[in-house]
RNA sequence: GUGGGUAUAGCUCAGUUGGUUAGAGCGCCAGGUUGUGGCCCUGGAGGUCGAGAGUUCGAAUCUCUUUACUCACCCCA
């Protein structure tokens, strides 16, 4: 017996309808905030992602796919969506078509990590990228394309947090005034901390243990220490949301743990996902771009966990129903089979879902499986139909029966839906 | 990488102090009843009791090893 690797999901039959519906939900909201779809390769050089997402975050440092391809080259399976847009949109020059650029994308993202509710080896994102637009509303814009996104597929059921990470003018300020506040309280942080609190102190900011949370309850805030720059951007960012009527919660001990996040930064959280609170997480990235040899590029976008989604919808309690097929079309007798087999092609050839039964199944094994595709009409086909031309069509929902000529049939069930 | 939990039918799970041929419900297949499906009734298929070793006259049950899954830490969507 060969198992799935470890961390990787299967979508069946059952359930693919419901990625379908939430993608379908996405591609129309995208739609209409003009987006455009971007797909990059499943895997780009390593190079790529040292550089972008950053050597000292635990992505890059432990979590990545990485080997040597025949050619010997270095190659990474994506860990994350942003780094190879932004690589493509420098390689293909799109800042040649006019700025803003506004793109989404769907891809599967791979990381080598253990396992748990709401985390996977490889799981699924929906993406969305606004290039060129420096601007707190792109900021407005994005949070509330996710915002409504998450809305349309049914959920109520969670949190928008805020904050802002400030710039490379800023952010060292703070840095320094974190440390002088935590010097002397190492003694009192956990292990992890204290490692921390050498390599990157930001990250003590969201430490769950108790002695760090109480230690950081009065630690100097990001906030106050944000250049004019960034002050004005954020606080235009809280009224854009308010104009947008985006509830929110400012959160100062929101970290990211991508490097190369700047200014503006948020969370959508649920408590529906186990330990696994965050489904959307994105922010801006102005420095990015030019990271990776790029001109100098303001962005924003943000990542949805797309598995994540669909435990929050499922725990909202919202139902995605099946397809209907429309018609199912029962054989009765073995000479009826080619009148049936013509009769399934016109009704396809109608734009109707339609099936029938090859297995020479018993009138009632047929029903059954009727039932069981979900077919909302039944038609029998017997030696008496095909002698009067007139059909016995069945909605299966209440069993109501309806007479009619096999060559209305398809035209009438038109006017009908 | 670190810790906890669980492995018996396709699914959810019973299985007594170790004791004949390992069970139930659901699902699947077939038949009966029904106005042609759903409800009800009858029957059937489907198990190396995760794997390996040990103790024992005898192991799903006890011991050890191992693997897988799962939850949590870490980190992230």
């Amino acid at each position: 017996m060969i198992n799935i690797p470890k961390g990787t999901k299967d979508v069946l039959p059952q359930d693919s309808h419901k990625w379908q519906y939430i993608e379908a939900k996405a591609r129309e909201i995208c739609r209409l905030y003009n987006l455009k779809e971007i797909r990059t390769p499943s895997f780009e050089h390593t190079e790529l992602f040292l550089r972008g997402i950053g050597e000292t975050s635990d992505i890059v440092g432990k979590e990545m796919y990485t080997f040597l391809d025949k050619g010997g080259r270095s190659i990474t399976l994506k860990p994350e969506g942003t780094a190879p847009v932004a690589r493509s949109y420098i390689e293909n020059a799109l800042d040649s078509l006019s700025l803003p650029l506004k793109m989404y994308y769907f891809t599967p993202v791979f990381r080598y990590e253990r396992p748990q509710a709401g985390r996977l080896r490889q799981h699924h994102q929906f993406g969305v990228e606004i290039y060129g637009d420096p601007t707190s509303y792109a900021d407005g814009e994005t949070i509330e394309i996710a915002h409504s996104f998450l809305t349309s597929v049914g959920l109520r059921n969670f949190e928008l947090n805020i904050n802002s990470i400030g710039c490379d003018d800023c952010r060292p300020k703070y840095i320094d005034a974190l440390k002088s506040y935590l010097g002397g309280r190492e003694e009192n942080m956990c292990g992890v901390c204290r490692d921390r609190f050498v390599r990157n102190p930001l990250r003590i900011l969201d430490c769950k243990e108790d002695g760090c949370r109480f230690i950081v309850a009065n630690a100097p805030l990001i906030t106050d220490y944000l250049c004019d720059n960034c002050a004005a951007h954020f606080s235009d960012l809280q009224q854009n949301l308010k104009a947008r009527n985006i509830e929110y919660k400012k959160n100062p001990w929101i970290v990211r743990g991508l490097d190369y996040y700047t200014g503006a930064v948020f969370e959508f959280v649920s408590n529906e996902l186990g330990a696994q609170g965050t489904v959307c997480g994105g922010g801006r990235y102005d420095k990015l771009i030019k990271d990776i040899g790029g001109k100098d590029t303001p962005c924003i976008g943000f990542g949805l966990g797309l598995e994540r989604l669909l435990m929050l919808v499922a725990a909202a309690g919202v139902e995605i129903t099946s397809p209907k097929l429309d018609y199912f079309v029962a054989v009765q007798s073995p000479t009826a089979k080619n009148f049936c087999l013509d009769l399934v092609r016109k009704l396809r050839g109608g734009g109707f879902a339609a099936d029938t039964d090859n297995l020479s199944r018993s009138l009632k094994a047929q029903l059954r499986y009727a039932e069981k595709q979900n077919a909302e009409y039944v038609i029998v086909v017997g030696e008496s139909e095909i002698q009067s031309g007139e059909v016995m069509i069945k909605r299966l929902s209440d069993g109501v029966e309806k007479q009619i000529n096999i060559k209305d049939l398809i035209i009438s069930n038109m006017i009908t839906r």
